[in-house]
DNA sequence: ATGACAATCAGAGATTGA
């Protein structure tokens, strides 16, 4: 099974790059981020026509979430939990049953910047809530995945030019530890179990002549709970895209599982 | 460098992103 992970930058503007990326990748269930659109206004069709279910988690101008699925979903989750009174759509969760049963999260960690400040604290707050549903997860014993923008640099490889970051809500150590803790309560990063050394990225600016540089930053990442992390096969970053018409800032991620 | 670049909502320019 393929599952890809792409932040959008806005289903709208992506009108056209988003279904030739699917038609070219051919992934099973694609998690999206930052679909800037109401449920109401997802244009569904467009996906229901290539044989993908939709779910979204939508919000109006800002965030959003969804899952497109070439396999049937259940218990699709919306919102993560600990904080009734965030209204912020990041977060979505389904179960896909193929040959064995997995929990799949979407998910679009806050920026946090400026840092400090109230952004920085949201997210901060938002990963010990993605902490505990990630122990709830394990706890659950179902294979899961959790993928997405978590807008977290791991280390200094992945970024081209790490010392900018170096106050950047994206690298500051609070961030990297938060990051860090989920890891070690036993999930694997898809990427760094498969790939080392620097100069693997899944986001560039517009600003800057950012792409042309190769000035980018490795934000996007698959975590996989020890049941899933054994099914691994592939995985992959679809930079090229990068290049194309219209593109968004961040290219698709994927894993191939063995499910 | 109060910048750049892009998307959204609105219908200009502020807000957000990373």
């Amino acid at each position: 099974m393929k599952i890809a992970t792409f932040n959008i930058n806005g289903i709208k503007a992506r009108i056209d790059a988003l279904p030739q990326w699917l038609d070219e990748a051919q992934p099973d269930v694609a998690l999206l981020q930052e679909i800037k659109s109401v449920d109401d206004a997802f244009p569904r069709e467009i996906f229901e026509d290539r044989g993908y279910i939709v779910e979204t988690h939508g919000q109006k101008s800002f965030n959003g979430v969804a899952i497109l699925s070439k396999l049937p979903l259940e218990d699709v989750r919306r919102g993560l939990p600990g904080d009734d009174s965030d209204e912020q759509a990041r977060w979505i969760e389904a179960t896909v049953i193929g040959k064995q049963a997995l929990r799949i999260c979407g998910l679009y960690l806050p920026n946090g910047n400026p840092c400090p400040g109230p952004k920085y604290d949201y997210k901060l707050a938002w990963m010990e809530r993605l902490n505990r549903r990630a122990q709830d997860l394990l706890a659950e014993g179902t294979a899961a995945l959790m993928a997405g923008d978590y807008n977290i640099i791991p280390q200094a490889e992945d970024a081209a030019r790490p010392e900018v970051w170096r106050e950047d809500a994206l690298f500051r150590p609070e961030s990297r530890d938060a990051f860090r803790k989920i890891l070690n309560l036993g999930f694997t990063e898809a990427f760094r179990s498969q790939i080392n050394g620097p100069g693997h990225y899944s986001f560039w600016d517009y600003q800057a002549g950012a792409w042309n540089k190769n000035d980018g930053i490795r934000i996007d990442h698959f975590l996989l709970s020890p049941n899933c992390a054994d099914m691994l096969q592939t995985v992959g970053i679809d930079k090229d895209i990068r290049a194309r018409e219209k593109p968004s800032d961040h290219v698709p991620v994927w894993v191939e599982l063995d499910n």
